[in-house]
DNA sequence: ATGTGC
C-alpha cells in the first residue's frame, strides 16, 4: 500500500549491477534471470526475469521486482512468475508480468491484468507504398484525427442501446461484423480468440460500467494509446514477412487502445469486490492492491465472466477503429484493393486466457505481455500455422516498432508470452520535467513525422526518453528464445489523445 | 490506464 516512489533516474546514477538482487539472483540462460525462493520465505515459486544487465538495473530503479515476488506469493500460481524485459511498476503486478495459477487453488487476480482490460494491439496492413503516398500523408493524419476522438473522456460517433451493448459483451467482434456490417468476415479469422472470448456474461457488467462505455466504441483514450500510420522500415525475416504479407516500403496503421472506461469501472468493481471478500475470510496479502479471488469462487467466477465481456468490447473497440481508417483510406485512396487495410492481427497485452501448459488448464495472467505462440498452435489462423503468431511490440512515440513471431521455445520459457512494448523508464511527472511537449512536437515534425495530439503535456508525458530502448527490450526477447523478428516499422504520423 | 482522488 505504500506509494510508488517517484525516481529521477538518471543514467550515471545507476548502480553497475543490481546489488540489492545480489547473489540470490542468478543468470539460468540466454537473457533470462532467477530470483530463487530463498530470496523471501513466503515465495510459493521463484521469479523469472527475461532481460539483460542493463535492463535488470533500470528495473530495480523501481518497485517492479518486488512486486514480482509479491506475484510469486499468489495462492495457486505453477512454475514461477515471470517479468518480460520492458517490466516496470504497476497497480500490484508489474507491468509485464506474467503467471499462471492452476485450478483447484488457483486464483484470479484483477491487479494482474490491469485497469485497462484487453488493452491491445491491432496492425493493418496496406499494399500501398509509401513511396507513393507521402505527399497526402499530413492530410490524411489530419482526417484520421478528425474522424477518431482522441484523449481522456471523449466519446465516439457510435451510440450503442442496451440491447446492442449486451451483445458486443458476449460476441465481440462478429457481432460487429455480422450484424453491423463495420467489417468483413476475414477480419475475424485475424484476431487473437476471433475477437471473443465465450465466457463473457453481461449481468457480472456493472450498469455503471457499460453506462461509462456506451458511446466509447471507435475512441482511442489517452495516455501510451496512439493510433500510428507507419512505413515498413526493414524486413528482418525474408522468409516470415511475407507469410504476414508485409514488405519494405510499405504503408501500415498500428493501434494501440484497450476497453476505455467500460474494462477500467470492470476492474474497479472487482477490486472492491475481492478486497471485502478478503476482510471477511481474513486473508492478508502482502500487497492490497493484489486483491484477489479463487478462480472458482463466486467472486472469481463473477470477474472472470465481466472480464471476457470488457475484452469483448476491447476487441470491439479496436474493430470500429479499423473501420474509421478504412473509410479514411477509401476517401484518398480510393477503392482499389492496394489501399485496404487488411488486419495483420490483434494481440491482447492485459487479460487472463485458461490455456493448457504442460498437461494442466491454467489461468494465465499477462499484464503488459502479449500472448506469442509458436508455430503450430491450433489457435491460428490457418495462413500462419508455418511461421508462428505476430507479436507487435510499439516503441515510444517517434520510434520504431517490432512485428515478431512466436517461437515454440516461449511455452516453457514463459507460458508463450513476450514483452508488449518498450516499457516505462521515468514517471510521467518525471518525464514532464525534462520534456517541453511543444519542442518534442518541433522535434517530430522535422523528422518527417505529422503529429495529432491536441494536448503538448501528454506529448511530453510520452516521450521517447520516458521509455526503454525498444530495440535492446526486442533483442532481449529474440536472445532468450521466445520470439524472432520479423520487420522493423517507423513512424509517419501519430494520432495522440 | 481512468467522466484521474476514500
Amino acid at each position: 500500500m505504500s506509494e510508488p516512489p517517484c525516481h529521477e533516474a538518471s543514467m550515471e546514477t545507476l548502480p553497475e549491477v543490481p546489488q540489492q538482487l545480489e547473489p540470490l539472483i542468478r543468470q539460468i540462460g540466454p537473457a533470462l534471470y532467477e530470483l530463487g525462493q530463498g530470496f523471501r520465505e513466503d515465495m510459493r515459486v521463484p521469479a523469472r526475469i527475461v532481460a539483460d544487465s542493463e535492463l535488470l538495473q533500470q528495473m530495480v530503479q523501481d518497485r517492479s521486482v518486488p512486486q514480482l515476488v509479491n506475484v510469486t506469493t499468489l495462492p495457486g500460481i505453477q512454475g514461477f512468475a515471470i517479468g518480460m524485459p520492458d517490466m516496470h511498476e504497476g497497480y500490484g503486478f508489474p507491468v509485464g508480468g506474467v503467471a499462471g495459477t492452476a485450478l483447484p487453488d488457483g486464483v484470479i487476480s484483477p491487479g494482474g491484468i490491469g485497469f485497462d482490460i484487453n488493452c491491445g494491439v491491432r496492425l493493418l496492413a496496406t499494399g500501398l507504398r509509401h513511396e507513393d503516398v507521402k505527399e497526402v500523408l499530413p492530410k490524411v493524419a489530419h482526417d484520421l484525427a478528425r474522424s477518431i476522438p482522441t484523449g481522456f473522456g471523449r466519446h465516439g460517433r457510435l451510440s450503442l442501446a442496451p440491447e446492442q451493448m449486451d451483445r458486443v459483451l458476449t460476441e465481440g467482434v462478429p457481432y460487429l461484423v455480422d450484424v453491423l456490417g463495420l467489417g468483413t468476415p476475414e477480419d475475424v479469422d485475424y484476431l487473437e480468440a476471433r475477437g471473443c472470448l465465450d465466457g463473457a456474461d453481461t449481468a457480472k457488467v456493472s450498469v455503471r460500467a457499460q453506462e461509462r462505455g456506451h458511446d466509447q466504441l471507435g475512441t482511442l483514450g489517452g495516455g501510451n494509446h496512439f493510433l500510428e500510420v507507419q512505413r515498413v522500415e526493414r524486413v528482418l525475416d525474408s522468409e516470415a514477412a511475407p507469410a504476414l504479407g508485409l514488405f519494405e516500403g510499405q504503408l501500415t496503421v498500428l493501434i494501440h487502445t484497450g476497453s476505455r472506461g467500460l474494462g477500467h469501472q470492470v476492474c474497479t468493481d472487482a477490486v472492491r469486490t475481492m478486497d471485502r471478500a478478503l476482510a471477511r475470510e481474513g486473508i492478508q496479502l502482502v500487497d492490497r492492491q493484489l486483491a484477489c479471488a479463487p478462480l472458482s469462487s463466486a467472486e472469481g467466477q463473477d470477474y472472470f465472466a465481466a472480464m471476457c465481456a470488457a475484452a469483448n468490447f476491447a476487441w470491439a473497440n479496436r474493430q470500429v477503429l479499423t473501420y474509421r481508417v478504412r473509410e479514411v483510406f477509401r476517401r484518398w485512396f480510393g477503392d482499389r484493393s492496394a489501399a485496404w487495410p487488411r488486419i495483420v492481427y490483434d494481440v491482447a497485452h492485459n487479460i487472463a486466457k485458461l490455456e493448457p501448459h504442460g498437461g494442466q488448464r491454467l489461468c494465465v495472467h499477462r499484464k503488459g505481455a502479449t500472448r506469442a505462440f509458436g508455430p503450430g498452435h491450433p489457435e491460428l489462423p490457418a495462413a500462419y500455422h508455418q511461421v508462428g503468431q505476430p507479436v507487435f511490440i510499439p516503441g515510444s512515440m517517434g520510434t520504431a516498432s517490432f512485428v515478431l513471431v512466436g517461437k515454440e521455445a516461449a511455452e516453457a520459457i514463459s507460458l508463450s508470452s513476450a514483452c508488449h512494448g518498450a516499457g516505462r523508464r521515468l514517471s510521467r511527472a518525471a518525464s514532464k520535467r525534462q520534456v517541453v511537449g511543444s519542442e518534442l512536437r518541433a522535434a517530430l515534425n522535422r523528422q518527417g513525422i505529422a503529429v495529432e495530439c491536441p494536448s503538448n503535456a501528454e506529448l511530453a508525458e510520452e516521450a521517447p526518453l520516458a521509455y526503454k530502448d525498444v530495440d535492446r527490450v526486442v533483442d532481449v526477447v529474440e536472445a532468450a528464445g521466445i520470439a524472432r523478428k520479423v520487420a522493423r516499422l517507423v513512424p509517419l504520423a501519430v494520432l495522440k489523445g
